[in-house]
DNA sequence: ATCGTAAGTCTGTATGACAAACATACGACG
DNA sequence: CGTCGTATGTTTGTCATACAGACTTACGAT
């Protein structure tokens, strides 16, 4: 969690950690659209390692509901439907919500600090908007408000959940036109966290994950 | 989800998910204390699996959080820290406020009285108080509230958070002496679900679940 | 007592194998 | 012409085996 002064060498995470993320982001940058369907074999070569490795990543996914399995008939990406679109984003609501409360309670000034520079960042990646950088920024703002919110259990739920909200804003593209209005609900949302006020940032979390929910179910039907 | 006419002949789960199921029922109620080092050989051996069938399931468990893995040392059963216990606690909470809140809104007549029933059934057990039997109860409780909240999402969440209170509970055996008061509140919420009052249904789920984490952080030091 | 080395253990990863489930194509038969 | 059955190929689910590298333990030398 806190690096302290990061001696390390290197950190590199294991190979099916690394197939975990690959996979992660090609499903969360709709590379690997839903419904696609996922063969062993196939996938092996595309990332050279073995069916083992491989296997054991797939079941990681499995789990988080990114991926689905017929019995005997193999994985495909997992399509998602409206209403668990609704379901994804209740419960994103009330995780966040949580988050929300518990960083305004717990974090120190330099994660504030810290929040707002992301904020920045995400801002200057709306201007030149591509899935990928989009998501990088997205992750690292919650990063930093996960760490602060110092949940672990919670931050580990909301690591799945936006990987399949970032699944559906691909879908449903909306993103770029909520740009301004997102960036703006994010520095209200900041400054009740500066204020220390978790009301009022439990509040503003909740309508800003419902306003995306309005515009991404919006685009879906 | 709905069965129809249940007309299936036989709906085994793979060999994996068999695996899954026994090692996480083992760590539920106790069997493999936390901290207690997982072997692969051992369990191949313990389940008469091969490594492969026993590694995937492995990492679906360690995906739940149920299970640490220290690079190149293995795995062994998560300790829960005071801390972690605390966040656990924080999240069961929202997500089961969210349930009962959507089971009040959307549940059928049927799924209410099948909550009573299963009511009924929890008292039944603390009379006769085991570790197996008291999760079996409690998990139909749960597959009863949250099929009919109807949200998968937050099902599957759920699903996990919950093997890891009965893992707390296990060492805090703090579900012993809250039974009565804890049926008690059991039955309140029923009354608020039959009555669909949703904001009642709510408050009091939250609560029940804050006493729960009252009984078991108290428990823990 | 400390250090270094050797032997043993376990994980991480790869390979090859095979039965069972499923899909596809093809041909026979009504 | 359509239906059915069979043959063929594909893919998953599972297993056995192998081996390098990380780590642990024991032992012996200094």
């Amino acid at each position: 969690m806190n690096e302290q002064l990061s001696m390390r060498v290197e950190s590199l995470p294991n190979l099916r950690e690394q197939v975990v993320e690959r996979l992660r982001l090609a499903i969360a940058t709709g590379r690997f659209k839903p419904g696609a369907r996922l063969v062993e074999r196939e996938l092996c070569e595309m990332m050279g390692v073995s069916r083992t490795s491989l296997r054991e990543a797939l079941r990681e996914l499995q789990a988080d509901g990114l991926i689905t399995a017929q019995p005997n008939r193999g994985l495909s990406v997992s399509v998602i439907s409206r209403k668990e679109a609704e379901g994804i984003y209740q419960v994103r609501t009330v995780l966040e919500g949580l988050a929300a409360r518990l960083f305004a309670r717990n974090a120190t000034d330099r994660e504030l600090k810290a929040l707002r520079r992301s904020i920045d960042r995400l801002e200057a990646v709306y201007a030149d908007f591509t899935a990928e950088s989009f998501i990088a920024a997205k992750s690292e703002f919650y990063d930093i408000l996960l760490n602060g919110a110092g949940n672990e259990t919670a931050s580990a739920m909301l690591l799945r959940i936006h990987t399949r909200v970032s699944q559906l804003r691909v879908v449903s593209l909306s993103s770029a036109e909520r740009a301004e209005r997102s960036i703006a609900e994010l520095r209200e949302f900041l400054s009740a966290l500066e204020a220390r006020d978790e009301d009022r940032a439990w509040s503003l979390c909740i309508q800003h994950v419902e306003n995306a929910a309005k515009a991404a179910l919006a685009a879906l039907n």
